[in-house]
DNA sequence: TATTGTTATACTCTATAACTATA
DNA sequence: TATAGTTATAGAGTATAACAATA
């Protein structure tokens, strides 16, 4: 039987995402990390990949992660080589320094999450953030096609 | 302990918000509705109120729904009468079809969403849905602050 | 003086098009 | 011809400022 009481999901989901993003912006800022810098951090993590392939895994798209790049590369953060094997692309990694500053940053935003966690139910919380794994991990195909 | 696992909860949520708007964009267009005036249909309900009210309700800001009211009224799905009570304010009310074209969008939108759903583990769907409602009714303030 | 609704404007974010250098 | 990276431009979406009517 529908349970016709619930908000649409779209309608909980959203709100609640930009809020989460205002509620970490100053952890970000202390940081001196713009969100999107953040986002490349993560998705470098421990691999070397190519711009356009970092784009995609992070949901931007090529043209707009150029700028932050070349901020992050200024800083010191990351490293961007040719490659060697194909002279058009260059090779993304993470410096030390880039490293730390995304754990540090990672460590505290995640703390901050927590503490919101904590207000939910301890059968809540885990299948809150089972479902959220699992519905993330979805490629955007198998979200529409089914 | 902590779990290092987990991706960052806004990391997971906002992407998922968005994918989710574009799974629901197609249903929207069927029933001739932008996500803002779908929004504002939702956001009455069975009230009636005032424009600035509904804006802030739905986390818009009043600049923004004017279009959109327009809109919504000249289709016949909204009424705008001056408040007796004070001359300044519009009073928002549905029509019979603006609740019709709201109450099968959502049929069509929540079924949708219904699909995604089963394919969780039941428990993993409930603590989802649990923990999304509290998240989602709490005010930012709260959010923020713990 | 403050507030509702409104319009016009500016700003931010995102997407598209076009260029270069390689392949 | 196609692709990686880049730049410049255009378009959405959003926020800010200013105005008229009313309180």
């Amino acid at each position: 039987m529908a349970d016709t009481a619930r908000p649409d999901l779209a309608a909980m989901i959203v709100p609640l995402g930009r809020a989460l993003m205002a509620v970490e912006q100053p952890v970000l800022d202390a940081h001196g990390l713009t969100m999107w810098a953040y986002a490349v951090l993560l998705g470098l993590e421990e691999s070397v990949r190519t711009q356009s392939a970092l784009a995609q895994d992070i949901g931007a798209d090529k043209t707009r992660i150029i700028p932050i790049l070349d901020d992050l590369q200024e800083q010191g953060y990351i490293e961007r080589r040719p490659d060697p094997d194909d002279r058009r692309a260059r090779l993304l990694s993470l410096t030390p320094e880039g490293r730390r500053v995304r754990d540090s940053t990672q460590a505290a935003i995640q703390a901050r999450e927590e503490r919101l966690l904590d207000r939910l139910r301890p059968a809540d919380r885990e299948g809150f953030l089972n479902a959220l794994q699992f519905l993330a991990a979805l490629p955007k195909e198998e979200l529409a096609g089914e």
